[in-house]
DNA sequence: TGTACATCAGTGAACGCGCGTTCACTGATGTAC
DNA sequence: TGTACATCAGTGAACGCGCGTTCACTGATGTAC
């Protein structure tokens, strides 16, 4: 009878230690970003959505620009995962690997639009991303070159060419990405049935730059 | 002998009104924002940079945002010159009205990679940009549609197709705008002999979009 | 042309606030014996 | 299995700072007569 957990309200029962309070961290700054804004994320905002005191997070960060970049990294891994989910469960053949990766990039954008913007400024700030895990950086960028070199984008020994080919749909599908949180495009979404399908119409335009 | 402004230094003999603050405030703004990041500006620095008391901008801005909006619509405005300009001044009549358009466009960008996220936040920004003058802010747009038909990207009376094909090509050079300052391209710029070089070679796959 | 006065565009001191960060501390956990 | 102790991951109070904004003020300008 002695220690067992106190049953009166078990939210409020938090042990004294968090057991995973870095995630807990990047998850609050997540949170917080998308409610309000980039511009909103302060250590002490973190802190304070994870429940913790503003001292807390300096054991698993030096500083905010640590957590920031953090927050950044954990979301160029869940782009990742999400594009490599899309890829494996696409079913229908009729639809290309490229496009197939660059709807998951954009709905990921889409779903996440202040966090993508994050990680867009990582991505920015220096090289800021950690080169210990540059394959899974790589990942993303991996994939969209082997799909265009599949779909004659170039030959696959003009290695210039396919690096054009690779940053002109990288450059178009982060246009998209960003812009598709415009509610400038409203009515073209409503004219062509729905989100999906004009972001599909938009990226079906990718395979053009492959054309001759 | 009574009234004459002290020569001593006339770069300290500043008038107690300063003329045009409000212009000289923006002006300020974006020096701020391109030397220090959009993070930096605060009214406080704006009035400091500018030479000017804490209290002054208030006597032209309601608060910060107001300020805000000015500097992105100032950006919207000289963006807008700038592709103008480049169209009445292309002599080379090999080059597409859309690629003159988009190469301005991108230099724009690549010359003031904060103030054009500064912009971008502000078009995002519900439509914060002031409606009154619509015409202003359409140019740009306009001039893109009409380019696109003149090349044939759509039937003149396929509107939504018009419509599309106007979204795609926004989205692509939004896109190779925002990633202009990206280090990452540095290899692939100098593969092509300049960075010039490089957005033409991706710009002219707009073109593509026009391929049936 | 000269004077009185309203208005405009500055000043500078002050306010309260949230922030990043540091510090001495303490509760909980894991390990050596 | 039990005890001593090092280490880890929290607490909460405190610091100094720059910020946005307000306020009563004052110097300069323009207008009416």
């Amino acid at each position: 009878m002695a220690k067992a957990p106190i049953p009166s309200d078990d939210t409020s029962a938090r042990p004294y230690h968090h057991g995973d309070l870095r995630r807990a961290l990047t998850d609050a700054a997540r949170t917080i970003i998308e409610r309000d804004g980039p511009q909103a994320l302060s250590l002490r905002a973190g802190a304070r959505e994870a429940g913790v005191s503003p001292a807390a997070p300096y054991h698993h960060f030096k500083d905010k620009q640590e957590l920031m970049l953090a927050v950044g990294k954990q979301g160029f891994e869940d782009l990742g995962k999400a594009m490599k989910l899309a890829l494996d469960t696409e079913t229908d053949p009729t639809i290309t690997r490229t496009n197939t990766i660059g709807l998951a990039y954009v709905m990921f954008a889409r779903r996440n639009p202040a966090l993508y913007r994050v990680m867009y400024d990582c991505a920015r700030d220096l090289d800021a991303l950690p080169h210990e895990d540059e394959e899974k950086d790589m990942t993303g960028y991996n994939l969209v070159r082997e799909a265009l070199v599949a779909a004659g984008a170039a030959a696959p020994d003009d290695l210039i060419g396919i690096e054009v080919a690779c940053a002109s749909a990288w450059c178009f599908v982060h246009g998209v990405a960003e812009m598709s949180s415009f509610a400038q495009f409203d009515p073209l979404k409503e004219a062509l049935g729905g989100e999906e399908n004009f972001y599909r119409e938009l990226l079906r335009r990718v395979g053009a730059f492959s054309g001759r």
